[in-house]
DNA sequence: GCGATGTTTCGGCCCATGCCGAAGCATCCC
DNA sequence: GGGATGCTTCGGCATGGGCCGAAACATCGC
């Protein structure tokens, strides 16, 4: 058994107010900006970082610098884990902690794809040798290229835009990489605009149609019961 | 998600070093009584007092008086869940909290015996109608006095004394109740002494010894893999 | 009944910690 | 370079909550 110091010190990261509620908000997926996570709590920056450096330091977070913001995510599994196994205890007038079923399949996070769904479309262009996974994110190769162009992305816009072009965003409820910066949002505007998805009526829900249903289907032999 | 300010609350119930030390031992199995948890956590007993009123207030704790004594437990499985998964985040410098392989077949409990081990006797007995249980405790039947007789326990001196003869003392690995009290304590105390069961080294395992094995198949029908 | 033991309630002290204003870096964009 | 934006560090204030002494209440055993 840990030492009870160490849960003790563990737990308390978890019971302020503050720092639960950018826990809470981390554990939809992508990682947040500090500044994010500051209104997100309705604290100050300043406090907001002072939270954010003790739950960095309990082993809670993660971080990465991009320029001059500073994404924050959650550590890993195992804490995403235990936040939901806690979640569990708090008296059930709200639906649990866990990703509910509609989002785990199909959300939108941020402007592109996430869950089941999202995960599988990258997964699927990289088998069919459409896409390259590296460290820093995704890349196309010639085929992809080729590939999403007959989707209507204009590829060549992508690259002169300041945004990174295809980032490796982690999806939290699938655990897996799914497309995300300029490529991802671009793909996810094609695909609604092709009407192989649909938002549902509030939050951030995807609907598969029948058209994507077969589209996927017959263009990256991906099926779903 | 549950509403973030729950989730600190119940965190903040376990963010507290007396309050974690209290549901450490907690999560061995037995309840407590208020004054053990007291002197478990290096507090006095007034401040105990206050810690318990909260957790069972947030509903971490069950309580139940007996006497002057009040005996405390966590309140259900997904508390034991909910603090492991949380265990589990602590750095590895302690062996993790869940219940480890060879305590859970067969441990002591406090003098007597606990675990699949102890759930099994309790049942088997049960089963062939030597024991009785209730809402107090266990009783033995005729056919199960004399069947423990022949074990080497003096059941008429255990009657005499002044503790009760047979509490249910629910297991926390099994979730099921074992024979505590003083016949569960000259229970384990015979099965010691005709070594069918073994103490390991160190801890509170117990080890099924090849006697013991045969001896449990051939006088109640109990064996395991 | 009476004393001993276990537990809780009350009251007050005091420290840990969350909060923000001000200021200091770093980065971006022009 | 200069200004704007994002983030962190520092300092001081205030309050929430843990702690214990004292005392009340309950139960046990005589």
């Amino acid at each position: 058994m840990p030492h009870p110091i160490d849960l003790a010190h563990l737990a308390s990261l978890i019971g302020d107010p503050a720092r639960a509620m950018m826990l809470s908000r981390l554990m939809e997926g992508p990682a947040r900006t500090a500044g994010e996570l500051s209104r997100d709590a309705r604290v100050s920056p300043q406090t907001a970082s002072g939270h954010l450096a003790k739950l960095l330091s309990g082993g809670l977070l993660g971080v990465e610098a991009q320029g001059r913001h500073r994404y924050y995510r959650l550590a890993g599994p195992e804490v995403a884990r235990a936040l939901e196994a806690l979640g569990l205890l708090v008296p059930l007038r709200a639906a649990p902690m866990s990703t509910p079923e509609p989002l785990r399949f199909a959300r939108t996070c941020y402007d592109h794809l996430a869950g089941t769904l999202g995960v599988a479309l990258a997964e699927g262009m990289e088998r069919r040798g459409l896409l390259e996974s590296s460290e820093e994110g995704f890349a196309l190769t010639p085929p992809g290229a080729e590939f999403v162009a007959h989707w209507g992305v204009d590829v060549e816009a992508l690259t002169r835009g300041r945004r990174a072009f295809a980032k490796r965003c982690l999806d939290w409820s699938e655990r897996r990489a799914h497309i995300g910066g300029a490529l991802g949002a671009a793909l996810a505007e094609r695909l609604f605009a092709m009407r192989w998805l649909a938002r549902r009526t509030e939050g951030r829900g995807v609907r598969l149609t029948v058209e994507g249903r077969t589209g996927f289907e017959r263009e990256l032999g991906l099926s779903w019961p």
